[in-house]
DNA sequence: GATATTGAGGACTATTCTAGTACTATATGA
DNA sequence: TCATATAGTACTAGAATAGTCCTCAATATC
């Protein structure tokens, strides 16, 4: 499976969560209890988060952590990029200098073409869109293979 | 990283060789040599790959392997696919039933839909693109958040 | 001002996954 | 019949991931 990781999966969780209930904060034991994840993945990545900008936290008693932007503001491709790194498919995708492979390989640049699309796909849709109700969308279509020449 | 594991990676890269020279059937040796990657691993990804159609198989003396499909039948998704299960980002997109986490989580329906905007990205690209020389392609556009609401 | 509560930061461990290797059996051309 | 090549399976080492724990710092409340 082209998969995140686990803890990627559970920042998404616990952002939306955030994101649904923006009025107070929460601390990282109701964030827990309210995701189900255990109490200490949680605050490791609750700090992750107010590291990285996306929730402001308060210390001491009654403290906790609520949202330090706007739902819209923050996309797929913000918190992938936060917990796996830049989205790229292969190693060689991400530096300019070929790969160790360079006498076999000739299809860099058709990955980076694939990894610009996906991150495209990634980064339109914000947590504002995740935690929207929603009608089950109709078609997607992605004019990638057009380009392709 | 959004990463594929390294053996999808070499597959693509073994797949692209033996499209790019269709002419005649390579033994196992002649294609880890063409790529530069190590003689067990390649061993290894061909007999999964002739087991998964993509490649056909000669045994014995002068024996060795050639593709199966014309390159324009083989895309990305398929490869991804084989090597890596079904395009997913996340466990609970691939069966119905929710996750465990079912009572925090309210986003399996968005998943299903970044999943999908994935799967099309990769399935619009075949074998056929990927060896083909190309001018650097302008713009990628993906009318996904359009979809949601 | 003392105490309880809650976050900050870092270190550590167990487990799982991945990549790579080795070995034996089988088929075929010369 | 021998050399060459694939088929199939099992195993091992290493790396990455996930998860836990402990100590320190800040703040609200009594």
């Amino acid at each position: 499976m082209l998969k995140l990781s686990k803890l990627t999966d559970y920042t998404t969780v616990i952002l939306s969560f955030m994101a649904s209930n923006t009025a107070h904060i929460h601390s990282a034991l109701e964030v827990a209890e309210a995701t189900g994840i255990a109490l200490p993945t949680v605050s490791k990545l609750l700090k992750l988060l107010v590291k990285a900008k996306f929730l402001r936290s308060v210390r001491g008693a009654k403290g906790g952590y609520n949202l330090a932007k706007r739902p819209e503001e923050i996309t797929m491709a913000d918190i992938i990029n936060l917990m796996e790194g830049p989205i790229a498919l292969t190693e060689c995708s991400i530096t300019q200098q070929g790969c160790g492979q360079a006498s076999g390989c000739h299809i860099g640049g058709k990955w980076s073409l694939i990894n610009r699309t996906v991150h495209n796909a990634l980064e339109s849709v914000s947590l504002a869109d995740m935690i929207m109700p929603s009608a089950f969308p109709s078609e997607v279509l992605i004019p990638v293979k057009s380009l392709l020449r």
